[in-house]
RNA sequence: CCACUUUAGAGACCAU
């Protein structure tokens, strides 16, 4: 029942807008199949991961005409698409809109917001809107603490990113393969072999998988710190496994 | 271990 959906998402996922706007006005004019709000909310995506936030701006207006009312994943894709843009203020007021039109935000709304002052360097700001989520009772999840150390060590402050790491910790959290790529990245940035090692290790004491994002990131840290054997050794080990392609 | 849509990570390439 979902097909056209499905279709339509992956086509805008290709970015082939094109033909996906094609397949959305084909529905449009064949009346048994509704447009529904996921389908515009696809659409809306997909321009929006594409930087044309513009764009899918101006599907909003249309399926209001439509009768349909944008939900929390449209707010959100736009949300992500004026974040990742570098238009957080923005982002910020539509999801004030989206308050005022009775959706209440979550964590993911959180997140983006987050994520979009820390693009902008904006450390304050993300720590402004952690404190605002955790009073309206919305718990940070791992993409929030992720978001931190990511800022932390973008800004230079590695030590701050660690340290954010062992909260986790403390708090219960079970770190995954993205929250260790980004302190391996940091880390190796920062001449920290002995620190790389030690994350190495918790890895493997957790059982995580490396994935094709933590091997290129731990290839070249290890280049960085001048271990050019253990990088071609990671490379070896790289290509005696099965690594899922991005 | 999963079936319509939203949030976090690397490098390379290209452009500036």
């Amino acid at each position: 029942p979902y097909s056209h959906n499905i279709f339509i998402d992956g086509l805008c996922k290709q970015k082939r807008f094109s033909e996906a706007i094609c397949c959305f006005q084909e529905l449009r004019a064949r009346k048994e199949l509704q447009l529904c709000t996921v389908t515009f909310n696809t659409i809306m995506s997909g321009l929006c991961n594409t930087g044309y936030v513009d764009v899918a701006k101006l599907f909003v207006g249309m399926m209001l005409k439509y009768g349909l009312v944008p939900d929390r994943f449209s707010y959100a894709s736009l949300a992500h698409g004026l974040s990742v843009a570098g238009r957080t203020e923005e982002a910020l007021e539509l999801c004030e809109d989206m308050e005022m039109a009775g959706i209440e935000p979550d964590v993911v709304t959180y997140n983006i917001l987050i994520n979009g002052f820390r693009i902008l360097g904006l450390m304050d700001c993300v720590w402004r809107l952690v404190r605002e989520m955790i009073l309206k009772g919305l718990e940070p999840d791992l993409v929030t603490y992720t978001i931190l150390i990511t800022g932390h060590c973008e800004s230079g402050s590695v030590d701050v990113g660690m340290r954010i790491r062992k909260e986790m910790l403390v708090r219960g959290f079970q770190l995954n393969i993205v929250t260790y790529s980004v302190l391996l990245n940091a880390l190796s940035k920062q001449g920290r072999l002995g620190d790389v090692n030690q994350m190495l290790d918790e890895m493997k004491t957790a059982g995580l998988d490396m994935d094709i994002v933590a091997y290129s990131t731990l290839i070249y840290g290890y280049c960085k710190l001048g271990e050019i054997d253990k990088a071609l050794q990671v490379c070896n080990m790289m290509r005696s496994k099965i690594v899922p392609p991005n």
